[in-house]
DNA sequence: GTGAAAGCGCTAACAG
DNA sequence: CTGTTAGCGCTTTCAC
């Protein structure tokens, strides 16, 4: 484990001279630095970020916050951010709140607080009032993908509009019994996304003229499994069966479509479906939805986080830029068969 | 953000012995002790690890290691590590190495030498010789999960095992012609799991006195897309088709199901499946698996380098524990019915 | 362009 | 049991 020492010494310069010429700030004659580099190279240096970390209040490390890991959005999100931030030369720190016991408030009273991230991304996250002023009392960039935490910079699809796009795919194609399965309550603890599509839906119905019919709405978890119960429920009896149903998200989606198979019924011809987010297997499942890029979400979190860091790239022109969000129509939704459209 | 000084002033005492209060090392009175404790509290006093860690050599860190974050054995393990590093005062840095670009070697040449981790997790992780290397010259604790890794613990189920008894379970049911879905060349690079799993199907086949017939193997790349098009080659064929399939993974397993539902076979009564890992929708698929409890393995890993790292505990029981298995019996195996079983 | 030297904030001997 | 004092390994003025 050699030091900045030896590498100035081998090198026959200061150390001061190899930290300019490692770490780039302040000028150092070209021969110099490749001696220094020469050097460095051959003794296998590596600086410690500790030290460094020490003598310039940078740790080139960002904490990422999340609810729970094992989800689809949240892994793509955290693979996006990942990247892009191994690509600045950043680690990523996780801390994951989930596990019921003390792991959320370690983290906000303890884990935080101890000078070792640079920045906090959160994902998709709803906070108490204590742990926002947690938050805000480390004074550090900090941005929300997909959730909203008061004056912090958030970063997130117009799921209104999301809502109001898949809803309308839908009447254009003629339907009028949409169906709607949305969040429950405990999913609206971690991210009140759900009631945001609900509006988007009931916006999309009233702006058709179409009247909102409450039992038309089903609640459930946000898993496969939940979607399948609901739409079970929606779509066990005959006399009542919508032509088409939204679904809040494409793992409920999933599920829908294997309820309606279980039902006897068919996708698309007896029930259209659409979800949203393009979810790794809906592909697969011929699933119509509204793709959100969640990488691409991770990835520019990062940028807006290594903006305040390193002010200068001014990229700024990426900071009030609506994230995309694209309609992909797939298999499962099509005109309602003429036996069915009322 | 005040110091370790302004405790001092403030208690009344020398910043050696608030450092001793504080971090429990070293004996301190009582009395002295309190007083700290409530300077430091008053003050929102937090220590700067970079600080302590310079000093001690000690990151409270640990890195973990993976090919890809979006699979369902991966999120289980990092949640098991992250939870029980949580509880040791430790943060989980996470190295993906996903994303095919330079990550993965600068992962290992940049870093993970950065001298930022205490010890590093790899998980499910197959490496070249040089990454070994670079591993070894960290001289750190290290371990690796469900893979392995040469010269380093390694926490795996015994797969051949595994194999055996779903395929005996398979045997014990009445079938014969049994078929296998496991990996191809390309989940091999990063975790050779697949090669094991199919010998120990083989294994069983021999022992019950099953011809081996190659042609009932296919390999897929374990995702439920890959087993859904393993299966429909494999049960496509009325004439060829097996009464049951062991399939490597949970997430194949469903693939196959899917694909039996869709040749118009029914499952067991046509085609009885079975998958190992417990993934979180075997259950609603009813699926009959061999659970691995990955999150548990997480926990382990920690378990293991927490004892490297802080002597003494020495939980040294677990260290050569096999890792448990489990056969979970659900509704997609069934005795062959009479009209197939030969 | 380069070197000397003063820290960054804490811990760990070593005394007392 | 507690205080003094050297560092931990780097970065960064400030001179030259």
């Amino acid at each position: 484990m050699p030091g900045i020492n030896e590498v100035a010494r081998l090198a026959g310069v200061s150390t001061a001279t190899v930290s300019r010429a490692l770490s780039g700030n302040g000028h150092v004659a070209q021969e110099t630095k490749e001696r220094v580099l020469a050097a460095a190279l051959e003794l296998e240096y590596v600086v410690s970020s500790n030290a460094s970390s020490l003598a310039t209040g940078r740790m080139k490390n960002v904490g990422v916050v999340i609810p729970f890991l094992n989800r689809w959005y949240y892994g793509a999100v955290i693979e996006g951010a990942e990247s892009a931030l191994l690509s600045h030369g950043y680690d990523l720190t996780l801390y994951n709140l989930a596990g019921g016991g003390g792991e959320r408030t370690s983290v906000f009273e303890h884990f935080l607080l101890r000078k070792r991230v640079d920045a906090v991304i959160a994902i998709a996250l709803e906070l108490t009032e204590g742990e926002v002023g947690r938050l805000h009392d480390l004074a550090k960039p900090m941005v929300v993908v997909g959730g909203s935490i008061d004056g912090v910079r958030t970063l997130s699809i117009d799921d209104i509009g999301v809502a109001r796009l898949a809803t309308d795919h839908l009447i254009s194609l003629g339907h009028r019994a949409i169906a709607h399965i949305g969040g429950n309550r405990a999913s609206e603890m971690d991210f009140h996304v759900p009631s945001k599509r609900r509006v988007g839906y009931e916006q999309a119905l009233t702006a058709a003229g179409i009247p909102i019919d409450t039992a038309l709405f089903q609640a459930a978890d946000f898993t496969l499994q939940g979607g399948y119960a609901a739409a079970k429920q929606l779509l066990g009896d005959p006399r009542s069966r919508p032509t088409a149903v939204f679904v809040a998200s494409d793992e409920m989606a999933i599920g829908t479509i294997l309820a309606a198979r279980d039902l006897g019924l068919t996708v698309p011809d007896d029930i259209s479906v659409i979800g949203v987010d393009d979810h790794e297997l809906s592909e697969f499942f011929g699933l119509s939805t509204i793709a959100q890029f969640p990488a691409l979400q991770g990835r520019m979190a990062v940028d807006i986080v290594m903006d305040q860091l390193h002010p200068g790239h001014r990229d700024l022109a990426l900071t009030n830029t609506p994230l995309p969000y694209e309609l992909i129509v797939r298999s499962s939704t099509a005109r309602p068969t003429s036996r069915k459209s009322t």
